[in-house]
This record gives C-alpha cells, structure tokens and sequence, in this order.
DNA sequence: GATGCGCATGTGTAGACAGCATGTC
DNA sequence: CTACACATGCGCATC
C-alpha cells in the first residue's frame, strides 16, 4: 500500500486534457482530481497505458474510467465498460450521458433490456454486465471487433464462486481485444494481478470521507465501542445495536445495519423503531399509491413512520426503490437491511453497523462460516456520506472483549483476501470452454489450452480440468472433435442461450427418455438445473408439497439427505410457478409458500428463461412434442396466465389481472376488444379501456409488446 | 392452579446474471 | 470446514 506521500491533488486545468473536456467536468463541480484519480493519470491513463486500479469504494474509480474512456474514444475508438449488476449498469450509463454533449454517443444493454444488439455498433461507449457481454460475444457481435478499449468494473467479483468465472473470462477476452482498465476494491495481491492484466498497478488507500472503524462488544452492563484510533465509547442498552443506533441518531446520523438474514434485518428494525417516536412522513401515503402487496405494507407500514426500514430481495423491487430514495433524501434514518446494499448501488450512511460477521453455508448443510475480509470492507466502506459527513464510523458487533480483539485484527487492521480463480470446478471449468469455442472456435486443442492457460488457475487445476471438459462435451454432443474441435448444433444453441451445459444435459437427458408429461413435470425438471431459482423449504411445508404433487415427475426424489434439499427446492419452484399460470392471485401464492414479493418474481423471471431456453434446446434435439410444451408454458409463464389469455396479453398494458377481467366478461382476444370497445371501456374504465383499445390495435398489426 | 423462569430442543438461514419480444435506451 | 439466533416446549419453583 502506498504511503501518505503519493497522497497529492492535481487541477483540472494542468491536465492535458481537451478544453471541452475539462468544461464538462468543470460543469459537474470536478476542479481537481484525487489522489486515486491523480495516481491513475501519472501512471498514463490518458496516454492508453493499461492499469489495475485498486482504491476503496467510492474513491472516484468512476471518474478515472471515464477520463481513460474519453480519451479513447475521442481518438476515434470504442469502448466497453463492464458492470457486474444491472443497477450499477444503469448507474454508470446515467453518469456517462453526460459526456453526449461532445458527441460521445452513449449506450446499454444488459437482460434488463430489449435488445436488438447490433444497434450497439452505433455507440462509442457501450455499458454492460458481465453475462451479457459473454454472451454477445459469444454470439459473435460483429462491432465487438472494433472495441479496443475495455473497462472491468469491480473485477474483485473475481472470487465469487458462482459469477466470477464468467468474469475471469470476459478478463481474457479483454486481455486480447485491446486496451483495458481494471477497477478493483482493494486486494491484497494486486502485483499478481497486474501482472496476469499485463497492467501497472495503481493502488492508493484515499478516500473522501474519513472512515474510523471499531469494534462493539458487551462489557459488565453496557457495551464498549472500542476504534481503531484508539478512542473508546460506551453506549447503554438491553441490546448493541439498538444502543449505538441511538446514539448515532441524537448525533444526526443516519445508520445502515447490516445483518446476515432476513429475519434478523426485519427484527432489527422493530426493535430500534420500538424506541424512536413517530415523524411526519409521506412514506406509508407513498407505500399505498404504489400499490404495494399488502404483507409489504403491513410490515414496514409502523416503521416508516419512525423513520426505520427494512430492506433485502424478498421485497418487490418498488418497496425497495422506495426505501433506498426515502434513505437519500433524509426521511428515513435507519435502515437494516441483508447485504443487498452492500454490493448494490452507492448509498452510504454516516454510521454502518456490521451486525454478524458469520454467514450460513449453503452448499455444505448446517455450516456457518465467517465472512470474507472483502466483504467486511464493503460493507464498512459504505460509511460517511461524501459532502455531508466530516467522517464516518463502521463497527462490527462481537460477542465478548477476546472476540473483539480477533475481529479487530482480521477484519479493521488487515488486508481483504487474495483474488483467485474459481475455473476450478466442472460447472465453472465446462461451460467456460463452451463459451471459448462459441466466441474463438474452432480450435485445436493446443490452442484451447492456450486460452484457458492465459486465465488465473494454476497449472494443475487446468490440467485437471481440461481433459475432462472436452471428454464429456464431446460424449454429450456439445462438441464435435475434428482437427479441430467445434461445437455440434446443440452446443452452439446451448452456448447461445446462456443455460449452463449441465443443464442443457439434464434437460436432454430426461426428455429423450420421457412421454409426454404434465406441466409440474417439466417446471420441476427445468428447476432441478443448475441455472433454477432456489427457495428454502420449511420442515413443515415438506408434506404439503408432496401433497400438491398429482402427476408423475420425470426427476426421481434423492436419497441424499443434501440432494433431497435441492429436490423439495425443485419441487417447490415446480409449485409456485404452476399455481402462478393457474392465475393464483399473487398475494396467495406469497402466502401459500411463504416468499416474498422479489422471491416470486425472481422465480418468475428465471423460469421464464428456462422454459423458453428448454424450448429451444428440445427444438434443436428434434423433440418437438417436447418443444410445444415448453414453448406453450413460456408463454404462460412470462404473463402468469392460462392458455385462453393468451391472446389478450399481447396488447401492452394488459396483464394477468385485465386479462382475466376482460375474458371473464365475454371479451376474449384483441380482435374482440377492437370490436367491443364500449364494452372494454366500461370493464376497464373510460381512460384506461381507451389505451388498451389503442394498443390492442397496434398488437394486431404485429407490433410489440 | 396460574404464572414465570431456566433450560433443552427444534428450526431456518444473502444475493442475482443470462434469452427474446418491440423500436433503438 | 459442521454455526448461529431465535422460537418453542418442558419441568420446575413460586405465589
């Protein structure tokens, strides 16, 4: 880590930079440049040198990427910056709208959006996650050919286990194309880093708002709150949190608690509200306009209007949206919220309490183990709002004074883990060489190993691996061997679609050997993939499951106490999703299988992928009795509607609910609607009716929705 | 016989990326 | 690599 003496500000006007360029940022309020951003540009970021820059949050990565981008893209080339979540992709894209004003044409794509990806070629700079980049590459993109600029945001993503191997291979990808900047949280082996990027480390501990991190256990009646400048407070209470929240409150602080579970998030927040007096708010008016479900409501109603929330993904992605801007303007003073807000988008607090530094293991059953370093300090780089706080405090709450000496040491005083590669498993390790035969393929096998060998495994690992890869991708007809090895029709659709190719397998699998089956059938196979959602499964929903279960499954129940986890998970999903095309009314279906709001449409959402992905795989493999089953159900999943409404929720505007409201009354197809339009207008209501007619006929002339 | 307590036992557990449809973010 | 917090139920002492 750089020390205090490279800590120095440069100004905008001694930069080398175009006037209109220094205008913009000038207009913006940047005069000068941070350390972080000052280092970057020493180092040669104008001048097209490759960098690793590894700085904490919100120490104005952002704007060192831009510079690096403008002043590429100004030479007339093109760039891309990578995001790993859709809401930092949109994040970014408004922030770099800004640059339009040169000419700069700016433009996004990621699942969130309609794409009709050739149009990308239109932008200088293009903002995208890190799956939908694989996958246009993958699909060969003609204008990624001209990106000679790329931008990895937070490649720290690196050591997760499930999206980081994707990440790794965009880096490789990257590596080859052109140009890059890697933007990192800190790690400790950034020199490895670099060099693998082939880049020059820049790597300074600034940040804008000073951050003062502690540790808060009991001692005798009260609790200490012990810093890492030495200081030393103490708050009174029956519980920690409750207390310093308090206390941090009386100072005029906001305060985000973060928890490891939902459950503790919610319990948290009554807890805290339990001493807070009620304020005048717009929020619970605001929690009722929206149209919120009513368990939603019901639940967070009493605390708003102390000004405490909240927050994980079980909540509809509205409520969310609510509470994170509610947070922002100072109606809200207290948020506890899962780690959701950790990675998510910017909202810092001046007080951050890290509430459990254990967290439950899902692959290994009843395994707890201790956070990684790296997201200790993503949780407590969220401290201290920039401009508006002097400093911020983290402080993590630990059991009892030996606890907190440990803690202290590990998580406040030492350094986030090292980045390493998880290509090392068969899921990660066959479908990345799947998507390197889908966007660099055919190749030999030399070359293959080529590719791969310039990715952050070791030796062995790769060796271990890669045999194995091309044995089974070829015994399961992904791949065809050959002086070269390619990819066979349906590894070229599965490589297309994105499914992973275990989950191509297992749908092959079961549906070559399988009749015709009932819809449960296939929404339970589709969810034993790799790619399902996963719902966690109560002791005593276990029999009401197998009650709901009328018709043969075409995956066998496990005997593994792990494997029949996953099963009952598969099942569950299999449910949900049947009661959801049954037109189950929302609300029940929460209700029923004690999800929340975000749950069910997460669920909805990667069904609806999955139907339409196992459509194609079966068209492909020539089942097309199969293939009409999945293409049918697709349709019905992605609107949560019977076969008979088919029709009418091609008009936009028209979901589920008007659907069934317009069939039910006699209207039952957009030509109807178009024919009946007093009748529509009167089900619907004057203003309403009116645009759905309008639609209706826009529907009828095949176009959109 | 109702109430309150300590203790043993039971229970559940974070998040979020990908295709495609329209007109073109 | 095999944890936690919290909820529930029980036996027991107390009034």
């Amino acid at each position: 880590m750089k020390g205090l003496s490279s800590l120095k500000w440069t100004t905008v006007d001694e930069l080398e930079l175009d006037e209109k360029v220094k205008g913009i940022l000038k207009e913006r309020g940047v005069i000068r440049l941070n350390p972080v951003q000052t280092e970057a540009i020493k180092k040669g970021l104008l001048k097209g040198k490759r960098l690793l820059v590894a700085s904490p949050t919100a120490s104005g990565k952002t704007l060192v990427a831009e510079l690096g981008m403008i002043s590429h893209v100004t030479n007339g080339g093109k760039a891309v910056y990578v995001v790993p979540l859709r809401a930092l992709a949109q994040e970014k894209y408004d922030t770099l709208k800004s640059w339009e004003k040169l000419g700069v044409k700016v433009g996004i794509t990621s699942g969130d959006y309609d794409s009709d990806d050739e149009w990308l070629r239109y932008y200088d700079i293009v903002v995208s996650t890190y799956e939908k980049l694989d996958s246009l590459w993958r699909r060969r993109a003609t204008w990624l050919s001209q990106v000679n600029y790329y931008v990895l945001d937070e490649v720290h993503y690196i050591n997760d286990g499930e999206r980081g191997p994707v990440i790794e291979g965009i880096t490789i990808r990257s590596k080859r194309a052109g140009n890059l900047l890697a933007l990192s949280a800190t790690v400790s082996n950034y020199v490895e880093i670099a060099d693998w990027l082939g880049a020059e480390p820049v790597v300074i501990d600034w940040r804008p708002v000073k951050l003062r991190e502690g540790v808060l256990f009991p001692e005798g009646r009260r609790f200490r709150v012990q810093f890492d400048d030495g200081s030393i407070e103490t708050v009174k209470g029956v519980d920690p949190i409750v207390a310093f929240t308090l206390r941090s409150i009386e100072a005029g602080g906001q305060v985000l608690i973060f928890r490891n579970s939902r459950r503790n998030a919610e319990a948290t927040a009554r807890r805290v509200a339990e001493f807070l007096d009620e304020t005048e708010n717009d929020l619970t008016s605001a929690l009722n306009e929206e149209d919120v479900v009513n368990e939603e409501r019901e639940g967070l109603e009493p605390l708003l209007r102390r000004g405490v929330a909240y927050h994980h993904a079980g909540l509809s992605k509205r409520t969310r949206d609510l509470i994170e801007s509610a947070f922002r303007t100072r109606r809200l003073k207290v948020i506890a919220a899962t780690p959701t807000l950790a990675a998510g988008v910017n909202l810092p607090a001046r007080t951050v309490i890290i509430g459990d530094y254990h967290r439950y293991n899902r692959k290994v059953l009843g395994f707890q183990e201790e956070i990684p370093v790296m997201e200790y300090k993503q949780m407590s780089g969220r401290a201290g709002r920039p401009g508006f706080d002097d400093s911020g405090e983290a402080v993590i709450v630990v059991r009892n004074a030996r606890e907190a000496e440990r803690v202290m040491k590990k998580y406040v005083l030492s350094q986030p883990e090292e980045l390493k590669s998880r290509l090392g498993s068969e899921l990660a390790f066959f479908s990345f060489v799947l998507g390197v035969l889908a966007s660099d393929g055919p190749l030999t096998e030399m070359e293959l190993r080529k590719f791969a060998s310039e990715s952050l495994m070791t030796r062995e690992v790769l060796e271990r691996y890669l045999d194995r890869a091309i044995n089974w991708l070829t015994e399961r007809e992904f791949v065809k061997l050959g002086r070269k090895l390619s990819l066979t029709s349906f590894g070229r659709r599965v490589a297309d679609l994105y499914v992973n190719p275990f989950t191509a397998d297992l749908i092959k699998e079961k549906l070559t050997k399988s009749e015709l089956g009932c819809n449960l059938a296939y929404l339970q196979l589709l969810a034993s993939t790799p790619d399902a959602p996963v719902v966690s499964v109560g002791r005593y929903e276990e029999d009401r499951l197998y009650d709901e279960l009328d018709c043969e499954l075409m995956v066998e129940e496990p005997e593994d106490e792990t494997e029949r986890y996953e099963f009952l998970s598969s099942l569950k999903v299999g449910l949900i999703v049947r009661d959801w095309i049954n037109e189950e009314p929302e609300e029940k279906i929460l209700e029923t299988y004690n999800v929340g709001s975000g749950d069910l449409n997460a669920v909805v959402e990667t069904m609806d992928w999955l139907t339409y992905s196992g459509h194609h795989v079966c068209n492909v493999l020539g089942l097309s009795e199969h293939a009409k089953r999945l293409s049918l159900l697709n349709a019905r999943v992605k609107d949560g509607v019977s076969e008979e409404l088919l029709d009418l929720v091609k008009i936009r505007g028209v979901g589920r609910k008007r659907a069934r409201l317009l069939y039910d009354s006699g209207v039952r197809s957009v030509l109807d609607v178009l024919a009946n339009p007093e009748k529509v207008k009167s089900i619907l209501g004057a203003r309403l009716g009116e645009s759905v007619i309008e639609q209706a006929a826009r529907a009828l002339t095949g176009l959109h929705k």
